[in-house]
DNA sequence: CGGCCCATACCAAGAAATGGGGAGAGACGT
DNA sequence: ACGTCTCTCCCCATTTCTTGGTATGGGCCG
């Protein structure tokens, strides 16, 4: 019973004492699944904050070594599928999540001949905390578990945060907060606005607006406008939503 | 069996083709696993200001007019909880989470005087995107159904993939697609270089990465450095890991 | 009360981004 | 062979942002 498995594989990697107790543990999970091969990745502490990256994998070390040579992270289209997705998804499906360039499809086509041919991967991220993956692969001639993904789905969830206690993360220490107004202009900021539109925006002179904005890149230890937004946006005091004005209906 | 539980209650959910569909098949879905009700909330934004947000829900109509009415949300510790976990939780449990204030002891105890006596909660977070959680609730004299967990795991990140999609926020047609070398000088753009750093990084002149840049914001259709940088963003050709990552090694 | 935070307003100088041109080399497909 | 696209490089003028200051008034709290 499928259930069955998820309860006992669960177990094992949410009680999972140390990094070595939890690749074990997922290492075998993979195997009763149907898979070949796993991989977990926690990047811990994003934002303003510098954090710490934790990767727990039995990939071939071939692959290993040029992924993490190479930073072909940064080029890797299932890590950037799994920060826009909600659920778990088969690599067959990221183009629906996420378009791919030349780079990407290159990175992904290595990791194939590097015996890493279709896979599942699990995303689970708290904003400013933690973005992680949890990744299940099959080999050659052999397809994915379809029947499995479901106890994937669970048993990745677990992993991250099984590895996410282990690191020993206690969350970002102090959120930069902005004052209302600061946020304002930020808000604005993010909507193109320039300083000036600001200004007529909310009602305030021109030189109001910059010092907020100067206040709030302070507060966030930036120099630039751009960042200032992508660590507002990141930190939840703006959002996409706030940014677009795309209205929600009820 | 409880796993074809979850493959019949979540194509239900997922497939929901409106918001009413949704309410009613989640308002099944909790009755079959065993609850009294279910609230699926999707935020958009923590600024209160025009914060969008879904609410989907079957509680009782005083509890949520007082929820509403006083804006308990701000004390609600389900919720804090919610922000703070990569995995579902007991209402039992909050307190492995987060701390809990008396205020919020308040509008827990409230709520429970509503009818809403224990629950368990799924929360599901993309980061600058949407923060989500939907929770399954256990009247009086009644406990948590605690087989029933996994399967409410599974159906609760369903609900909020599945009312991402209905509000709007996934499936947005027609990326602007950039080449590779116009991604790159977004994404260094992005973690706060100017475009002179950005042409000794990439190793091309000064003139090519405004070149570059200046094509990008053409795509979008912008003329802001900060814009296309969330259009990169939201669309997914560059994420929040791509941005701070770089931070985390050096 | 004095200190602290917040919002408001102003000035000046330098750094950076933006918009308007133009141009050549190489790849790719029709 | 031709057009299209990409990547590369350059010039100029203008706007916008960033940083360094200063300053006033209101509110809150110990």
């Amino acid at each position: 019973m499928r259930l069955a498995l998820v309860e006992l594989l669960g177990d094992s990697i949410l009680t999972a004492s140390s990094i070595d107790d939890l690749h074990e543990a997922l290492a075998r999970a993979a195997g009763d699944m149907g898979f070949d091969r796993f991989a977990l990745s926690l990047e811990i502490g994003c934002g303003a904050d510098s954090g710490a990256s934790l990767l727990v994998h039995d990939y071939p070390a071939s692959w290993a070594d040029v992924y993490i040579g190479f930073n072909l992270a940064a080029t890797d289209p299932v890590r950037r599928a799994a920060e826009r997705s909600v659920l778990g998804f088969g690599w067959q499906n990221i183009l629906d999540l996420v378009p791919m360039t030349d780079m990407e499809r290159t990175t992904f086509e290595t990791g194939r001949r590097h015996g890493l041919v279709d896979g599942f991967t699990v995303p689970r991220h708290l904003p400013g905390d933690v973005i992680g993956s949890c990744s299940f692969v099959t080999g050659l001639g052999k397809s994915l578990p379809h029947a499995m993904l479901i106890v994937a789905e669970m048993l990745g969830a677990m992993a991250i945060a099984s590895a996410r206690r282990l690191s020993g993360w206690a969350g970002r220490p102090g959120h930069a907060k902005l004052t209302d107004r600061q946020r304002d202009c930020v808000l604005w900021a993010a909507r193109g606005k320039t300083d000036w539109e600001i200004s007529r925006i909310l009602g305030i002179s021109h030189e109001t607006v910059i010092q907020h904005l100067k206040d709030a890149r302070e507060r966030y230890d930036t120099h630039k406008r751009a960042s200032l937004i992508l660590y507002a946006l990141y930190d939840g005091l703006i959002s996409f939503a706030d940014i677009f004005r795309w209205r929600i209906r009820h």
